[in-house]
DNA sequence: AATTTTACCGAAAACGTTTTCGAAATGATC
DNA sequence: GATCATTTCGAAAACGTTTTCGGTAAAATT
């Protein structure tokens, strides 16, 4: 019931260790003929190499490991799915941790993948991480790291994103476009550097057209397990302080589904008395009434191309090249839908 | 930028390996002097064991895997949430693969899986697997397997499921309470067992409470991706078939809210004119309208459940101790909503 | 003072593979 | 028949750790 080693072979054919590696690998030294031997009697064992061993040799895993805030969600799920199928194709498997959303974990984790030896690392941050100096040692310690969605602008490393300034722009220019004068921003927390660039883009459409910023109109909102509750938290203090309110540019659809689902209680008509544009997409997002129009974040595009990036540096340091670190930028599009129907 | 090893601490300090691996795991045959010196220097070198080094010595790499037919999906990312939750805390990593519902690729994955040496394997079956010989071959080379939600009866092993005959039976019950005549049921593929189960358990229900069980009102949903159309396309069927039917029990939410969506459209009041109940509980049917009574599945309990079972059985490998499988059932429980009050 | 016990340390084997390098055997060339 | 090239193989080191088994020296016991 043991696994089958080199040895084993070596010794029912009467030949050394050695050779029997080598045929496996298809050396150029070695006759046709004890290759063909070795093959079979490999074949009808079932030999498979001792994965611990190879990698103890050859000083690589074939495995990275994914850090991300939050499994149970449309978006980063949808990550995970790209990462682990394009993973799969190029034989590596995906260790998955999840941060929490939380620095001191994703610190931990860092290390524990780091121990682990994984051969590249892919993550989006949490939110409340501010020092980044794990990340630089994943990278002093000549290891390939990829972020995508919630990235740290200054840390050197590949990073895939989405322009988020400009889909804030577009989403809230359609807002302009439809007729709406006073257009409000459910923003998500401070640190993120996507809430950050959602906000600018949000800012920059009003004052492009000639719709002065309001700070006031900018409510925050804590995204993590109870975005839903927060959406209509902030929902209802708007139609409190500012009822004359026409739209919305809500961060994030969980959020914005909170907040419909507030207003449709408080008999508020979507989009005649408010309109509203989330962000991501959520497949709740077309089901839900009225339907919501959103910002599309391709997941499953930016889990593909951030681990085609990893695979790239991974192949890079081991042949002691160069490798150039990326900064790709995956178009989005507005989803037109009932919330901003005129 | 070489990692550290214990040869090097060893040099430095002109003692052997031997002492300094000691010293690092508290054998009682270093004396304190020696322990404290090898202790502090191994943490200003920032010494981290090498993991390939240990799992060959060891024969065991605190990593298991996970086979779970698809992740986008609020129940299966519960689950894999409620795993690696429970995984990290025992010091143990998880490798995720998804097997898209096809047999052959579950079958590649064990493969990938075993080869990789993982200390044990949680999985949840494809939706097309009916030879079990792949799962056989994982418990015969002494590897933990822990199946949960869909599972094969026949494989002898650990299992984590819910009642799901009964849940079936207690949302059948439901909508006969509230006055439903003629039921029909949308069920899930042929072959899972949990499809299997919840139809047993609507027709039970049915028989039980008088009502005669009629074939022709059980529509088959061939749940995957599309499982959204598949609740529309058969709900648009059941309109022009059987304009009598008061009731639905359906195998999945997802499906469910296809239908409610094509009931909607069509004009069909809920509950009014046809009263609804899903099965899992996705946070989605708590905001669509009407809101979705359901069967609460609980993910995030089964993951945790499953992992400490592998453990437990992975502990008692290691010390070569029977190990007892164990079935475990969690409770559901019937959440009512609006597409059943009356 | 001889013996036993205790405390501490290290040599060496083992885990299973990969790869370098040299050796042996065969064939080709002059 | 001597030399050289080619083909085929294997010994050995290495990857970094863990653990068994002795061994030495000091302390404790007679």
């Amino acid at each position: 019931m043991k696994p089958v080693t080199l040895r084993e072979i070596a010794n029912k054919l009467n030949i050394s260790v050695t050779t029997v590696s080598k045929a496996l690998k298809d050396y150029p030294d070695v006759s046709p003929k004890t290759k063909a031997l070795v093959k079979e009697l490999a074949s009808t064992l079932n030999y498979k190499p001792n994965a611990f061993a190879v990698n103890l040799r050859t000083r690589e895993s074939k495995t990275i490991g994914l850090i991300i805030p939050v499994i149970v969600h449309h978006f980063f799920s949808n990550v995970i799915k790209g990462i682990i199928a394009q993973a799969e194709k190029k034989g590596y498997l995906v260790i998955i941790l999840q941060s929490n959303e939380s620095y001191e974990l994703e610190k931990k984790q860092i290390e524990l993948l780091m121990n682990q030896r994984v051969d590249g690392i892919i993550m989006s941050l949490a939110n409340d991480t501010v020092d980044f100096k794990h990340l630089v040692d994943v990278i002093n310690n000549d290891k390939p790291l990829v972020m995508f969605d919630k990235i740290a602008k200054i840390v050197n490393c590949s990073k895939v994103i989405i322009d988020d300034r400009k889909a804030a722009y577009d989403a809230t220019k359609h807002l302009i476009d439809i007729g709406c004068k006073r257009i409000a921003h459910f923003r998500g927390s401070l640190l993120p550097q996507n809430s950050i660039d959602r906000f600018l883009g949000y800012r920059k459409a009003l004052t492009d057209h000639g719709i002065s910023y309001d700070p006031s109109l900018v409510y925050i909102c804590e995204c993590d397990e109870k975005s839903f509750e927060e959406g209509k938290k902030n929902a209802l203090l708007l139609m409190k302080e500012h009822k004359d309110v026409d739209g919305i540019f809500i961060n994030t659809d969980l959020v914005a589904i909170g907040a419909i689902s507030e207003f449709n209680e408080a008999g508020v008509k979507i989009p005649e008395d408010i309109a509203i544009v989330g962000f991501s997409n959520w497949f709740m997002s077309s089901i839900i009434s009225p339907s919501l129009t959103t910002i599309d974040q391709p997941g499953l595009k930016m889990g593909k191309a951030a681990f085609k990036q990893l695979y790239k540096e991974i192949q890079s340091m081991k042949k002691n090249e160069p490798i150039y670190y990326q900064q790709i930028v995956l178009k989005t599009k507005l989803i037109e839908r009932e919330s901003t129907r005129v």
